[in-house]
DNA sequence: GCAGATCCTGCAATCGCTTGCAGGATGAGG
DNA sequence: CCTCATCCTGCAAGCGATTGCAGGATCTGC
């Protein structure tokens, strides 16, 4: 509460120059002279000034700041995205606000507290968070700047991966194994969050099975979260029905992890008894030998970050899309189906 | 940037007060009579009005913002105390800034930035993050709040868990099964970050040592950061010696991770040749059969949203400091020495 | 019906910095 | 030495809220 709040007007002061020349000099503004700009610095330095943000950002009219939004910030692949994301704008000098955004309440208010008009910050970028069109249209409308990530819609700049392409990988692998039961763990976001992804996933999942000629069987597709608890659940009863899948695709590595604990849990040896694919390449994934659909999860936050600061560099430019490649990872877990 | 942008004095106007009114009125501060409140909350909404944050923090001198300060925001010990701070205190009203502080260079940054007098944020919260006791206390000597976790110094309120009762414990398990020589992986921060965590588990470790009348070999500690690839590299060299250890507590599970994936390598196998326990009871480690010292990551971010939480509603008050509790996890890692 | 307390409400002064504009100084060219 | 362009610098008007203070309205108890 006590400290001796120094104001630009005391630099300037200080300085023998005025608090417009303090401003310009400090913030490296042209037209200041190079003798001018060296004595406000060492002014400023002297009186350890510090300037008081929320009283530039009102003047100025721009916060340097930008918001991110994500389901649960603890996930790995939201906090993986983050890490990424935080790095390079705050490289570029802005700050990163986070929020969770759990269900779609909490969506809504996000967006609305975030338009332009609140001034809480510059941008936004949405992970792994849908939007509907017509409220991102209305976002831009009023000057707002959003990407989001995961998930693509036409009025935003987005990265995204070829999630048909991932499913299909996924499942591909496991046919070509010889695998014609295969259990399908998709993805349930909440209430709020992001469907394109399960959806698309499933679309590959259901285009493989065409392209071999095959037929899913509707009974072994479960949804659960991304967490491996709730999955290891699913797993369990997909694994013990009367006529258990010899093949698992998960949508997500954390729930190829649960769906291993059950396969412990009931004595099914992977890749004997049970094979599995996940999408992700989780940083664990390798340490329990899971063949996997990579995507480049780290990327896509420096994705967003640059797309987002060249948004913010070059004024209202139009979205852009950008789309990031997935890979097969082939480790421990698949196998040929038991006879 | 053509957002009809809807200020206080409009929305005074609409309903027929002054500003001071609605100012009043929406924030529900006390002596506006209903009926007026009513009118001033319809015609918000009816203009779709947004408060300018920058000018009611400038104004109100408060920001509503907590800044969060981790070494990394990708790595799981921190997105779990992120996530559930950022949980907690959103609840609270407060918007949440996250900075990723690697090296110590951005953490003086960081401190700097964040003092009271930059008005970014009301609160600031540490996490594994260490900071000079003298830094300490010229922060709140400045009116600053703030609260680490992970790292105790006398000046600011902490969370922290008892290290070396957790180092001991660990260890004790290993040497109760006969283990005698004992490798230890320790933590390394970086140049920047908080060296007092693994010094106290190393504590522990040389006093469960003691106990039992053994000494330690120091050949047998190597230090790397938390991440498995690099404690993966190092447990190859620890396990590659002449002398190998027979078993191997690593300070966190991510490193233990890392010996697990070693010891594949090397076709030992995890109990019969080779124990292993971490600490942290990380997402992974119960799919993986990891014994370890749980450490209530989570909890640690509520119990750091309390405090930050309680020093803000209450004006100053003295350093408080919570510990919480770790408690042994027996899984399957564990096991005699080999013969 | 009156004094005094209780409630509401508005006025206007901040909060601390940014920036358009104009003016002064300096330098170049003739 | 004069003119004109080029650089710097300062003035002062914002930016859009919050809030102490004072005044008017309403209410209470007698």
């Amino acid at each position: 509460m006590t400290g001796p709040m120094v104001r630009i007007g005391e630099v300037a002061r200080a300085a023998g120059v005025s608090t417009a020349t303090v401003s310009r000099a400090l913030r490296g503004l042209p037209h200041v002279a190079p003798a001018t700009r060296q004595k406000v610095l060492t002014a400023a330095a002297e009186l350890d000034y510090r300037p008081n943000l929320p009283a530039a950002r009102l003047a100025a009219g721009t916060t340097n700041t930008i918001a991110a939004a994500v389901p649960d910030p603890a996930a790995w692949f939201n906090a993986t995205i983050v890490g990424a994301l935080g790095r390079h704008t705050t490289a570029a000098g802005y700050d990163l606000l986070l929020s969770g955004v759990a269900n779609s309440d909490e969506r809504r208010r996000f967006i609305e507290l975030n338009g332009v008009r609140s001034g809480r910050s510059d941008a936004v970028v949405l992970i792994d968070v849908a939007v509907d069109s017509d409220v991102a249209s209305a976002f831009v409308a009023q000057g707002g700047c959003a990407v989001t990530v995961g998930f693509r819609t036409s009025a935003l700049s987005s990265v995204t991966v070829d999630n048909v392409a991932a499913g299909r990988t996924a499942t591909e692998i496991l046919i070509d194994h010889g695998h014609r039961r295969i259990g399908l763990l998709s993805l349930s976001g909440g209430d709020s969050l992001n469907f394109s992804i399960p959806s698309q996933r499933a679309e590959g999942y259901a285009r493989a099975h065409a392209a071999a000629g095959l037929t899913p069987d509707p009974a072994l597709t479960v949804s659960t979260s991304n967490s491996w608890a709730e999955a290891h659940r699913a797993a369990h009863v997909l694994l013990g029905a009367a006529e258990p899948p010899s093949a698992i695709f998960a949508m997500c590595d954390e729930q190829a992890f649960g769906v291993m604990l059950a396969a412990r849990d009931l004595g099914l040896h992977i890749p004997d008894d049970l094979s599995l694919v996940g999408v992700d390449d989780h940083d664990q994934s390798r340490l329990v030998g899971l063949t996997t659909v990579r995507q480049h999860v780290a990327d896509q936050g420096v994705a967003a970050a640059d797309l987002v600061l060249r948004a913010l560099e070059s004024g209202t430019s139009p979205p852009q899309h950008t789309q990031l490649d997935t890979a097969l990872i082939v480790r421990d877990s698949v196998g040929r189906p038991p006879s």
